[in-house]
DNA sequence: CTCCTTTATATTGTGCACAATTTAATAGCT
DNA sequence: AGCTATTAAATTGTGCACAATATAAAGGAG
């Protein structure tokens, strides 16, 4: 019982903008999971400590506004994190509201150990360099402007 | 303490080409989510919709190729929908190891409802559309050596 | 026919991701 | 100061996503 396959049916999959973006989503998690996994990391917790690398400390809703991830998402990530001796966790006294999330010596260490991840992962992409960052930038551009409209 | 930002890190979240696909994917996710809820779907849900809707039946494992997912996440995915009464789950009786999948009157249904979807959220992109199917192929073609790398 | 391997799906356990709600602190207004 | 609204993070509950394992059926070799 195969449906027709209406080449300009709007509901075809291969037509989707936002399926084969979900499906890189996945099978990216998919790759760095072995290798980040010996650094003691997930995917989620690897770009926390990009961001932390970057700058720190940071607040709660400066990672998940660098992330685009909220509290709900980050309070558990951070407690795992913080539990495995990668950061810590401090109220702001300035603000009581405002949780601080600092780096650990342990968590700044990290950083040397992890200095071969993307040259070991891009390897898997196998494309020309300047393509791969001019789809880096579209993709970055597309994050944007739905950023922007969600608010 | 701001860490230096020395442009050519290869560890900053703005170099990365992985971070823009996962924050695209979950942006993307909560879009979706408002206007899939009125169907009474879920974003992966949907996605077995549109695979359902090209061809039906298949088999749990025909739709994982399709959309580069394992049994151990369909499986409970497959069967929330078969409660909701959209799908039915069989037993092949030709090969007892392998589990049809084929929509129900109602789901077969639902495609007239999901017709406007896509129109409804690619609004929200406010691009050129030859921009977005230009990033589409792009996007693909990185999930086709992707999944070519990982089998 | 029996043993062994392979294949297809299901199960288990961990970790996101997010909407909705809650808690608590700050800011603003009068 | 007292009241209200806003803001920041945490909590709750649901649904993925996946590695590892389990279960069971099919296929194949001797």
């Amino acid at each position: 019982m195969t449906e027709d396959q209406h080449p300009d049916d709007p509901l075809r999959l291969d037509r989707q903008i936002c399926f084969p973006l979900y499906a890189a989503s996945n099978l990216i998690n998919r790759l760095y999971r072995p290798v980040l996994s010996k650094l003691g990391l997930t995917y989620p917790q690897y770009l926390v400590m990009l961001a932390l690398w970057e700058q720190a400390p940071r607040t709660v809703g400066a990672l998940g506004e660098a992330l685009y991830l909220d509290s709900g998402t980050l309070t558990p990530l951070l407690k795992r994190m913080e539990q495995a001796g990668l950061l810590t966790r401090k109220r702001d006294p300035e603000d009581e509201r405002r949780v601080q999330v600092d780096l650990t010596s342990e968590g700044r260490a990290l950083k040397a150990e992890a200095q071969r991840v993307p040259e070991t992962l891009t390897a898997g992409f196998e494309g020309d360099p300047a393509d791969v960052e001019k789809l880096r930038d579209s993709v970055q551009a597309l994050v944007a402007t739905l950023a922007k409209h969600q608010t």
